[in-house]
DNA sequence: GGTCGTCTGTGCGATGCCTCACATATGATA
DNA sequence: TATCATATGTGAGGCATCGCACAGACGACC
């Protein structure tokens, strides 16, 4: 993690551009800027947190790691949300990691000062509450994904969530990642990409994903991706 | 529902019994005993809810039903716990439906009434923060248990969980039902629950499931089951 | 006690995903 | 340009679960 990135742009992450002059004007001060790189991890499972992170143009999973070493992951966070929901829910820690899914900056604050913030219970409060909501609801539909739907819906609904939270119709992420996020083989994910290359939707060349049709994949994502969408456009629109 | 139900038990209700007395005294008077029956649904998907209910020996689950109809469950509330997150965390409404999966009682209170308590911010705000985050890691547990595991381990982890709400050792509930909380056929349930039957861990006769060697199905379940049980033990033990 | 609705058991073929093994393609680096 | 690590493609066989169809079994109610 590089801290105090050089270029600190300015805030593109939703949240904090909710906020009231009054507030970010008081936080302002006490956010720093970090780089974060692919497959950097934010928090380990159990692990107290020290900050806060409001990702600006980077991608982080929440995954959960079995005790044989296969993974899932429950959710995922980027330039609409946070990354440390415990630190104010009251829990301080989680039982699963938080992984950088996608390269790129955030801002973060120390749990101290979070927890002062927090207790006044402006508007601050109030967006963070309605995001952990929206996060609720994206967790327990990946819960009924996974246990309904097939590996290119589901492969479609990630490919839109992290879409949604880039600026570029370009993934940097290989099969074998994918695979983990969603819990299924590498060979899976190779089919089930294969079949959206067939249908113009994706390409992909060594690690890269390029999103060539959206609304052709809007068409062939399951319900799940929706329902989340909505919930989010509802609660933080 | 059976409201003002005729004997009104004692608060068995765990969130409830950890207030201090000056909240619970001021919330007493303003909260309703209802008796809850089996499949009675307390909340539609995107209903706007009236009440936040604690349940004291019902069981509730928040299941999302498909377009298809097809459903699943994707996490349960007790007399640990409570239904209507959605009424402190900001959102009033949630794209799922609760539905009582476990006749009994529970007190609820107006959601008027609940914003007022809980925007003094006191030990009754800490309670229902830490407890949203219980059920956060429940349902993000479900994704990765429905992800991962197999009908077996997942039938266990769903009969240690109701146990875990109930005084009884017998479960009122048809295979045909577990099938829908689980998102799986009935046949599918049929077969789990034949083999633990034969382990000697339940016996159930139409509709009726007892709960022989408790030690055995905790054995037999998937590391979900003590992730779960093991947060809500820290956050409101 | 008989009838009927509901709950549970079982069999069969189809399917989607898995495990394992290996072939091929790409891009970075020497 | 040659080499090599890494990413992707493919195939064979197995297993869990699905969908469907129907048989048996229990218990409530006439």
């Amino acid at each position: 993690m590089l801290v105090n990135a050089d270029t600190p742009a300015p805030t593109k992450n939703r949240l904090l551009a909710m906020l009231t002059e009054e507030e970010y004007g008081r936080i302002l001060p006490h956010l720093g800027h970090v780089s974060l790189s692919l497959g950097e991890v934010l928090y380990e499972s159990g692990a107290r947190m020290e900050h806060i992170y409001f990702p600006t143009d980077a991608i982080v999973s929440l995954l959960y790691t079995m005790e044989n070493g296969s993974s899932a992951e429950m959710g995922m966070a980027g330039r609409e949300g946070l990354v440390g929901v415990a630190l104010f829910m009251g829990g301080d820690t989680m039982p699963n990691r938080a992984v950088v899914q996608s390269a790129g900056r955030a801002v973060r604050m120390r749990a101290k000062l979070l927890h002062e913030e927090f207790a006044r219970g402006g508007t601050f409060q109030r967006l963070l509450l309605r995001y952990t909501q929206a996060l609720l609801t994206q967790m327990s539909q990946t819960a009924v994904c996974n246990r309904l739907h097939e590996i290119e819906q589901q492969l479609c609904r990630w490919l839109l969530l992290s879409h949604d939270r880039l600026d570029s119709d370009e993934l940097v992420m290989t099969q074998e990642l994918i695979a983990n996020m969603l819990g299924v083989r590498r060979e899976g994910v190779t089919a089930a990409a294969g079949r959206l290359q067939e249908q113009g939707l994706i390409r992909y060349v060594r690690g890269r994903i390029q999103i060539l049709d959206r609304s052709g994949l809007e068409a062939a994502v399951c319900e799940c991706y929706r329902v989340v969408k909505d919930e989010y456009d509802r609660l933080l629109g």
